[in-house]
DNA sequence: TGTACATCAGTGAACGCGCGTTCACTGATGTAC
DNA sequence: TGTACATCAGTGAACGCGCGTTCACTGATGTAC
């Protein structure tokens, strides 16, 4: 019972690995009715089959892909965490939240709407460690009885934020312009006082 | 080319508003995938076609859906607004604005992710109409120079807090917890200053 | 080093499904005379 | 008041589609001896 995806060369290659790219070729390019198994199969060049010899289901596969998403989302917190400066760290963790649901509409949906985001474990667990990268700024900045209630508003602002600009509802098409009005924005509301201590 | 969709009893009643009324049905029960054309006829008890009389294609249906929760949601803001007592007004346009959200999941999300949303032109307007009584408010409250960001921030918030929210990511089940998490929220973000003035 | 065999990744035909949409129709309503 | 007719809301058969999933299969890989 080996779960290891990466690595290898079978008989074709590594399907496993290979339908996770197609599938988020499909996401990117179009929505989620997009990806179908057999679509995903087919981009794989692949039978129409092929795909159950790795995942047992269709919503295995999107389970999979929204883990791949958290993944990477928590990647790129981390990585923006790492450079944030003192007194910008709410606004750089902002703007890679922002940017990765701007980049990424169709797998952001897909990472926090879809059913079978919550019934995966590894899912699950994959989408708690990205809130933890927040979560652990906001412990160092907030004293504890309001930690709770700022974690809470900073991931909705960010979140809503991210879901007005991939519908469409604010005017920022250019990454540039999205990173202006998420600092903007940000700063604002949390206020220069930066309701530390 | 009368568009009155209200009153009548035609032929067997007034079919366009019934295939409002089940496609809102069927939305509450599941999912937006849980509405097709035909499921509406099959729950307004008409011929699988009998739809196309009264709407052109399915987007239109969808768009009408979108149009309907954009009024109704304005409509419960007005009315949270008028109830408002002074200090008292974001807090209480975010706990109708969240309230909406959880208790209309599917309709919420439809209103906003959906692409037949932004080219139907019916339901563009009922959507911008919703934000504006929001601006209203904060124009009373912010200065000019802030306004923008502020009103941005605000409905990000919200926003983000609702679809958070209806996607299971906080714990908050009763509509009595939601309001209490909103408040909570919202004046731990906003601060007591309110940032008015 | 070479043969026999188990494993299991990938195949391809087939299933039943519900969908959106078209088309020619039917039959009730309401108007013109 | 009564008949002829236009309108048009609703019908029902039919279309072609892609889907998820099943099943018995095939054929390459890798191990045991």
């Amino acid at each position: 019972v080996s779960t290891s995806s990466a690595g290898g060369g079978y008989h074709h290659g590594d399907l496993r690995a290979a339908c996770l790219t197609a599938a988020l070729g499909l996401l990117e390019e179009g929505d989620q009715a997009n990806v179908s198994l057999r679509a995903v199969a087919r981009r794989a060049g692949v039978s129409p089959t092929a795909p159950y010899r790795h995942y047992p289901d269709k919503d295995s596969l999107l389970a999979a892909l929204a883990t791949h998403g958290n993944e990477e989302l928590r990647e790129c917190l981390v990585k923006a965490d790492a450079t944030a400066t003192p007194g910008d760290e709410f606004v750089v963790l902002a703007q890679a939240y922002v940017a990765y649901a701007v980049a990424h509409p169709a797998l952001f949906r897909l990472m926090f709407d879809h059913a079978c985001t919550k019934s995966n474990p590894e899912t699950a667990a994959s989408a708690a460690a990205v809130t933890e990268v927040l979560a652990a700024r906001v412990s160092e900045a907030v004293p504890p009885e309001r930690r709770q209630a700022f974690m809470i508003g900073c991931w909705a602002l960010v979140h809503g934020l991210g879901s007005l600009l991939l519908n469409g509802k604010l005017n920022s098409s250019s990454p540039d312009e999205v990173a202006d009005l998420t600092r903007t924005v940000v700063s604002t509301m949390l206020g220069s006082t930066n309701h530390a201590h």
